[in-house]
DNA sequence: ATCGGCTATCGTCGTTTACCGATATGTTTT
DNA sequence: AAAACATATCGGTAAACGACGATAGCCGAT
């Protein structure tokens, strides 16, 4: 992988990390994760926010492509994109095993010191 | 678990995945895993940015548990703090899983309408 | 005691976020 | 056509973020 390819990707990653980096879209992500059908105003309820609050929310989590809504007129049903943070979960287990196969952060040199 | 845990969980875990938020930080995350001994200035040299901005970055990381700082005057050697992002991974994995035991987000009765 | 290298903090600036109430949009029902 | 409903967007405000240069703090070396 190119150095620019790995930025863009780099990009992408954050940009998922980043949509899940507050309580109020976690809340809603474990929502939807539980909620069968299509729910509307009830996510609303459930996070205790405004309701303008609340679709901006939905907003970000459509834009960085962690959930989707699909319409249902009146209301529009949304629920998880499946796989959307697989590659964030994959970062996470590869930092994981990089680490683990290198030396400690403590150089070796100064270890005895 | 109560409502209150579980909203000190959500945000402790959005903490996290906000200090994933930015490109420069998983640049910085993947440098440490993969360098072995203590790095200095290297990480201003890699990531491109202001040493002050970096140096705001790793603080942002260590306020969020990811990464550990050890003194080794003059330097600071950071590490990853191992099993940091475990419990995002296991939100990740527990969406999915949620999810999967969930029927589809279209509501039967709309199925076939 | 001073110098030099490395890291942290401060002050600043422009941008973005979070939140809300109010309003607009779009669709079904009456 | 109008009413009812759900969601999206707008306007505004306060706070947080990202970036930088400048400067302070620390420690080993001279």
């Amino acid at each position: 992988m190119t150095e620019v390819q790995q930025d863009l990707e780099d990009m992408r990653m954050a940009a998922t990390a980043k949509a899940l980096g507050h309580p109020a879209r976690l809340r809603i992500l474990r929502l939807l994760a539980r909620t069968p059908g299509c729910i509307g105003g009830d996510i609303v309820e459930a996070v205790g926010l405004a309701q303008s609050t609340v679709s901006e929310h939905l907003r970000i989590l459509k834009d960085a492509g962690v959930i989707e809504g699909q319409i249902d007129p009146p209301r529009v049903c949304y629920s998880l994109s499946p796989g959307a943070l697989q590659p964030l979960s994959a970062l996470i287990e590869e930092l994981d095993i990089i680490r683990s196969e290198s030396a400690c952060c403590v150089n070796p040199a100064r270890a005895q010191g």
